[in-house]
DNA sequence: CATAGTAAGTGTATACTATACACGAACTAG
DNA sequence: CTAGTTCGTGTATAGTATACACTTACTATG
């Protein structure tokens, strides 16, 4: 039994918020629109996820040729929620299913005039309602990042515990005290000193770090 | 500029996991399949969304005649995510938007051999992937009590503390001992005594409370 | 080689929160 | 009047959160 052709359903589509920090700032990945609708403005990147094919599936075609990386190799990748308002598509009703990425490693290979990162708190006008996508995303990036170590996705690795607690104030949108956040994090038994120093240009070399593992878990406690 | 007609999407539909607390015990409604696929199993009470309509628009008019409630009055309500592997459907691919709810006073207008609570530690043998889609819903649930407080739409309008401490007890899945409780409850500011009494058959009357607000807010802390 | 400059690294005191735990009070039924 | 049942309550202790400032280890420069 086929589903009644009487019924037509909304066109379907994906979008990808990915996430990283540069310079201390959470950034968003954004592509520079080459055609109508919304011809140049900047908009989450994404695209048409058809019958056959899981919308994580598209999600993988869509963002290998559009923005040249490999969501299979995304340090983290979850499905957000479905957006679905009649009007978010001038061209005629299209669902979206919103996936949250983070990664700072991994590098678009196009230009920057076509896809670029911006910070969160300084985008430009987005196409269509992307800019409540992005808004809903950070929300749960803090959650995640409240509740696991999905920290580690947002650094290199290796880091100081400068990098993380800059990573986690870029998450947060405010500042945390250094000693506190040293105290509470190593209690989280997530990192371990390598031995490894890195030498800045003035001042007292800063040991370096890395995650235990590399899974994503639950944590016991939060930094928030 | 259209949709190109090249793409065919997958059927749209949408599923509502209605959550309630009976007897000390966490329960979701489910409807009995009157036909094909899944004739006589259980499943999420769901439907088809077409084009031109939100998945809640959609959710509304299908839970009014197939369950007989109206999804606007609940006291609960808010998106899940999208269900969306291609064979979980086997008519065809179709992609599945979750609601979750939550509220303890909306009756169906149905017959208990067609709509019914079931406790979610004692489901029946379900139809499609709705086992799946209700332990996320369930997980969903845990996340919203301990941050918000949506105990009260699992709660009638006068309850004692042992209701309330049950109503935790039954989302959460474990005992909570009732000193503690009832102290950091209490910091919470979130009900008034009314001065009313529960009489009990053989015991001391319970005192009667009422949430201060009507509305669902964020909490500072948890009790889980 | 001495000094200035910079970011790293670290501890303590205090307030608050979490947990474990038991018994008298207030009612009903017989 | 007694037995039975659930209600309502406090304290002590351990653990966690917060506020707060100086010394260390290096580089650059004169």
């Amino acid at each position: 039994m086929k589903y009644a052709t009487k019924y037509v359903s909304p066109v379907l589509t994906v979008d990808l918020i990915l996430f990283r920090v540069i310079d201390g700032r959470l950034n968003v990945l954004l592509l520079n629109r080459p055609a109508n609708p919304f011809k140049d403005y900047w908009s989450l990147p994404g695209g048409y996820a058809p019958r056959g094919e899981t919308t994580l599936e598209a999600l993988r075609r869509i963002m290998s040729y559009k923005i040249g990386i490999d969501v299979k190799k995304l340090a983290y990748l979850d499905q957000l929620r479905a957006f679905d308002t009649v009007a978010r598509d001038p061209r005629g009703h299209a669902v979206s299913i919103a996936y949250i990425a983070a990664d700072n490693s991994v590098k678009p290979t196009k230009t920057a005039a076509e896809v670029a990162f911006f910070p969160v708190d300084n985008l430009p006008e987005l196409a269509y309602d992307h800019q409540d996508i992005i808004q809903l995303g950070r929300d749960r990036l803090i959650l995640e990042v409240n509740h696991t170590n999905l920290i580690k996705t947002l650094l290199p690795p290796l880091f100081t515990m400068a990098d993380i607690q800059a990573a986690y104030e870029a998450v947060f949108g405010r500042e945390l005290d250094k000693r506190n956040f040293q105290k509470k994090f190593f209690k989280l038994n997530q990192v371990t000193a390598t031995g490894k120093f890195k030498y800045n240009a003035n001042s007292r070399p800063a040991k370096l770090y890395k995650f235990n593992t590399s899974t994503i878990n639950q944590l016991s406690n939060n930094l928030d």
